[in-house]
DNA sequence: GTCTATAACTCGATAGAC
DNA sequence: GTCTATCGAGTTATAGAC
């Protein structure tokens, strides 16, 4: 069993906190708070502010890395797409309360001018590739690259009408629906 | 040719900053400047940033419905719906900047857990309602409002990666294939 | 030496008195 | 319309505890 260090308990408190607050709204004191540990101490595991974020930053594009990897156990991509799809569902109730983290964060670096925010853009790129991957074992060639970010659009969209009518019926729905797209490529395809 | 007052001028350019940096990140001082009064002058004006807020939301939505009904001398509701979507293209240039202004200042209340969050939501439900009664003209019935929030979140899907990677010639094929979708809905219909 | 805590400094924000 | 108070943010400095 691994300890954990304080900067990693900062880096996680963190995590949580510009999720559900927002990054510029979460304060020092906030995060000092949540771990439990005095302001000057935080000095001596992060500099300034912009290092906390590269900190989460990297965390959450391990922790991608980690779910993708767990999905790869699925052996049909179609399967392994949906599991993508699905994440709106198993997390619906925080993408409701929150809105997603990868998309949330994007827009909050965007509208303030960040220079972490093509770091930030990273992360959807994992999850572009990771699509991509799937869909070429389909057999789309080309096409898989563009495939894989309509499903990121698509879901986006769902996220950020979830936070805002908070309507868990029309999520399923959606989802449904994006799930059905996917496989109508496929039935085009061997039609 | 009217006069515009200083309560007016204020609340515009708050609607723009608050666009452009967001709203937490919009200070007293930054509407100030732009309008050019001092920020004692100000408080005659606005007592609160939530008044503000209201003043811009209030904006907003005169806008929002003096937009709809300008699309209204389209007689075809399928061009009506068009002009929605095709909103994305027009203002590109912004939205890969600074993503959708409705989409955003949504994400951004709800993050913060804004009493305003409710009104925000208010501008997305005329988008709503207007876009169902043209899918009701087109004889959907009871999938009209179904179909309006479809369009919706597809679009703000499009909005949210527009601006995390700018690519203008995505947001052309995404935009072709959301109009792609409402064709489809009509020929199935009528086949 | 590494980790932690206290305190003080700077800056910019809201707020309000004049 | 200016000027100042106050508060809280990010940050730095210093010193004690392990």
């Amino acid at each position: 069993m691994t300890r954990i260090t304080t900067h990693e308990r900062i880096a996680i408190q963190a995590d949580t906190l510009f999720y559900e607050a927002g990054y510029e709204a979460t304060s020092f004191a906030d995060i000092a708070g949540a771990v439990g540990i005095s302001r000057g101490n935080f000095y001596h595991h992060f500099k300034t502010k912009d290092d906390i974020l590269d900190a989460v930053i990297s965390r959450r594009m391990q922790a991608t890395c980690a779910m993708l990897a767990a999905w790869e156990s699925d052996s049909a991509p179609l399967a392994r797409i949906s599991s993508f799809i699905r994440i709106l569902i198993t997390n619906r109730t925080k993408i409701m309360a929150f809105g997603c983290p990868v998309g949330t964060l994007n827009t909050e670096l965007t509208k303030l001018d960040h220079a972490a925010r093509p770091r930030a853009a990273e992360i959807f790129r994992l999850f572009q590739s990771w699509l991509a991957a799937q869909f070429l074992l389909l057999g789309h060639g080309d096409k898989a690259e563009a495939h894989a970010l309509h499903v990121l659009g698509r879901s986006q969209g769902i996220a950020v009408m979830a936070s805002t009518f908070r309507d868990e019926a029309w999520i399923c729905e959606e989802v449904s629906a994006l799930e059905a797209w996917v496989e109508e490529l496929q039935a085009k395809k061997a039609g």
